[in-house]
DNA sequence: CGCGTCCTTGAACCGCGTCAAGCCAGGTGG
DNA sequence: CCACCTGGCTTGACGCGGTTCAAGGACGCG
């Protein structure tokens, strides 16, 4: 393991620690606080295991997944640097759900005790960490109704849109800037791999995509995969880098 | 409208208002706070309005829908009694999503800016409102994975012990205590009004259920239903009332 | 080079949505 | 008070989209 980040000089601009913490605060926290790194398919905590404080993505790409009928992994969510993983919420103390590292991945972890003192002496950190919790609510509740409206062409691209602007594109060649499998797509929205496989075969040949090796995907035809799924009234509903 | 609640002596226990401010705080807000009474089928608010404020549920039964393709509605939330309505969320500034009353229902509305300045002077207040987001977001997530992974058949069962967990049972006759239409159960789960009745049908005939009169549904074997999703290891994701 | 892992494609099946018709309850007006 | 009418419920027939099962191909690693 490396060397532990200073917080004060952490490259991480969007981690609501440093933006609302007092230098002594930020001190304070740097000792207390726990970091990890880990490469791709590390898992960063367990479904069944303890909560006993809380994530924060200091840099990589991370999939949130959930367990269902014979152990069918379901992805939830995806988070990238300066997002929380591991929600707090008394009464509950298990984890519901799984989080994955899907690249190289830093995480810094801040026991409950700790967070509470700084919730209780710092409001607008508490008041950012809420609504960080509200904005993802509303972004699952405009998530749960596609998945629920839309046939299957239509969620596939949409997660396309959903990858490209959760993650980016590789400034080399144009592709979205995270390794997937058919396989994971197929499970953000519940389908199997091989309609994937279908899809994606015909949004080549109508030139909306691109592939390049086994996992790149270019989007070529932004604009015609807006078309396909126009009618939800897609929102913008992913947090800008 | 009758008069106005003395948030003292409010009948609504599980407040978050009620439980954490002081008698001063509960003064300042009694002020500003602006009390409707809504009839069922009454637009609480309306997908596309502006976001001025928070709405908590004082007493009554509230579904929060948004619009898919062709205006069809899905219900993505159902809200009772000390329950929040309408996220706060820095830069958005228009509801994603609508609120409609179920049943005769008052709402507490508090601008933006008084909960601001409470927010900011009582720490142990943000700090329930966030697990409050975070535990909705939990529940979220885990009711977007069962709409993803289940049958049709599977997810009914399951929305019909949902129902009953967030809304009760009648005490005279034990049914679910909450009227909804074929079609609003249907939109809960994206599937068709139709096959809501074929499916309620076969569970009447196995006896997992009883329907009385055109709305009341009776739970009479609930380990039957259980059974039919217990692969997907359904959580316990429902506030206790 | 060989093997494992993932992708692709085809064929067959079937769950569920769609369309249509009939029924039932509650509300309204003559 | 009854006849009508509207809105929701139920049931059946049909067709399609998407899953399942199976086989073959391509990539990347040791």
């Amino acid at each position: 393991m490396s060397k532990k980040i200073i917080c004060k000089k952490c490259s991480n601009s969007a981690c609501f620690i440093k933006k609302h913490c007092s230098s002594d605060w930020l001190k304070r926290i740097e000792l207390k606080k726990i970091q990890i790194e880990h490469q791709a398919k590390d898992i960063i905590f367990r479904e069944g295991g303890y909560m006993e404080g809380v994530y924060f993505i200091q840099q990589g790409k991370v999939k949130v997944v959930a367990k269902g009928a014979n152990n069918k992994e379901q992805i939830v969510r995806m988070a990238i640097d300066g997002q929380i993983l591991g929600h707090r919420g008394s009464g509950d103390d298990k984890y519901p759900i799984s989080a994955i590292a899907l690249c190289d991945t830093t995480v810094c972890f801040i026991d409950n005790d700790t967070l509470y003192d700084a919730f209780m002496e710092i409001p607008k950190l508490t008041l950012q960490m809420m609504e960080f919790y509200s904005r993802e609510l509303r972004r699952t509740e405009i998530r749960m109704k596609y998945l629920t409206q839309m046939n299957v062409k239509e969620k596939i691209a949409e997660s396309l849109l959903f990858l490209k602007q959760v993650f980016g594109i590789k400034p080399n060649d144009g592709t979205i800037n995270v390794c997937l499998t058919r396989c994971e797509i197929a499970s953000m929205i519940g389908v199997t791999a091989e309609q994937i496989s279908r899809d994606i075969g015909v949004f080549e040949k109508k030139k909306l995509i691109k592939k390049k090796g086994r996992f790149g995907i270019k989007l070529v035809d932004e604009n015609g995969l807006h078309d396909i799924v126009r009618k939800y009234g897609i929102e913008q509903y992913v947090e800008q880098r």
